[in-house]
DNA sequence: ACCTGAACACCGTTCAAGT
DNA sequence: ACCTGAACACCGTTCAAGT
């Protein structure tokens, strides 16, 4: 039996859905993925979408999959396993803050799709060309990707909570209202204004670089003992 | 003028409701701290919160600030940094495990409070006090807090969103309906095993174990260049 | 000076009815 | 087989009225 012949009959699917999720993350100011947006975007009942995805954590699934993929993209072939970290760090933290709507919810909307298995499979690989192997390829590079997904979702969720035209440059990482008195304070007073003048951006990269230091120095372990 | 003399006149102040809230957080099930459930266990009517704070993220705020002192009150004295690092790293994952409705709320509920400076201040002087100093002493703080927060956070979270009864040790890092086959994923399916197989937990120490080592690197230069 | 309670806004989700 | 739209549940927050 054929479709019944009218305009709206199977004019939504997944990648419609997904796609015009991300237009609505991309806008200034979306704070928040919401069905009632969706549905304004695709000129169709909010409700529809559940004709296509079960819930809401089902449709963030999907596309935090879809932009796993261009993170997946975007990653140098044959660069050193330094190099590649770097560019996934960048990649992972460029391409969420652009969607920090999706970006806040990295961590809680499973499960993981293709897309992000091939970055994976693909990142440990590299890990795997550059000698690292066993109980140390798999512990740098959990300690890697964890770090990374953990704190670009601290970062969107940050972003997604500060006042519109926030951006992780401006986020402090230390907000207070306290007063850093030297007597309360002294370490802090010493060597704190620095750590204290941090943003959301910088914070991310130091922990990135201590990061990649210590895989490269387990990858090519030193001659002498 | 004196205070009107009723059983419930002042009957709130800001340090019962924190203690309601974490005994409510601390309660199996609890995904989410309401105002509606803090009524109750207040013995008083919801609303009566917001003459004690301006609201929800100011109340989360203070919440955590208690929960960090308590973590700071259990940090070892005078032990080497990196004892104090696993320490302070195991202490604040299993103080916000336990309230995963407060460590999920972590680091989007801000000011920074006294008692987290508290902390600042006492884990960056063992820092220091190990020698490190300038750039590196701020970069590895910088690194090891901003990991340690941001993973707190995403498991609390998780936690929070799994069912009920869940652990961190029961939660796959990568929880995936993909299946894993060696043409697709050959790196996958020859190194993967293990990283597929990891929990929450065991991601945390991974990348606290790297974090440490490369910060009692830096701060015992090697001898010889 | 602080608490109560009704009420509102907002948003995910369900379900019966359409085509 | 998919979409619509009314309706519901839930929860943070406001505000006028109490004591």
């Amino acid at each position: 039996m054929s479709a019944p012949d009218t305009a709206w009959y199977g004019r939504l699917d997944r990648q419609v859905i997904v796609d015009a999720a991300l237009r609505i993350a991309a806008r200034p100011g979306t704070t928040e993925i919401r069905f009632r947006d969706l549905g304004d975007e695709l000129g169709a009942d909010p409700t529809a979408v559940y004709r296509h995805f079960r819930n809401k954590a089902q449709l963030l699934s999907a596309v935090i999959d879809t932009l796993m993929g261009t993170v997946r993209d975007a990653l140098p072939r044959d660069a050193g396993v330094g190099a590649l970290m770097r560019a996934m760090a960048t990649e992972t933290l460029e391409t969420f803050v652009r969607h920090p709507a999706i970006g806040a919810r990295l961590v809680d909307a499973r499960p993981v799709g293709p897309a992000e298995l091939g970055l994976i499979e693909d990142s440990m690989s590299a890990f795997a060309a550059a000698g690292l192997d066993g109980d140390a390829l798999i512990a740098h590079y959990a300690a890697f990707s964890g770090m990374l997904l953990a704190y670009v979702a601290a970062s969107c969720r940050e972003l997604v909570t500060a006042a519109a035209g926030t951006t992780i440059d401006d986020l402090p990482w230390v907000p207070t209202e306290v007063e850093i008195t030297p007597d309360a304070f002294p370490t802090l007073s010493a060597y704190g204004a620095q750590l204290l003048g941090m943003d959301f951006r910088s914070v991310y990269f130091a922990g990135v670089e201590v990061l990649i230091e210590s895989t490269l120095r387990a990858a090519r372990p030193p001659r002498v003992e």
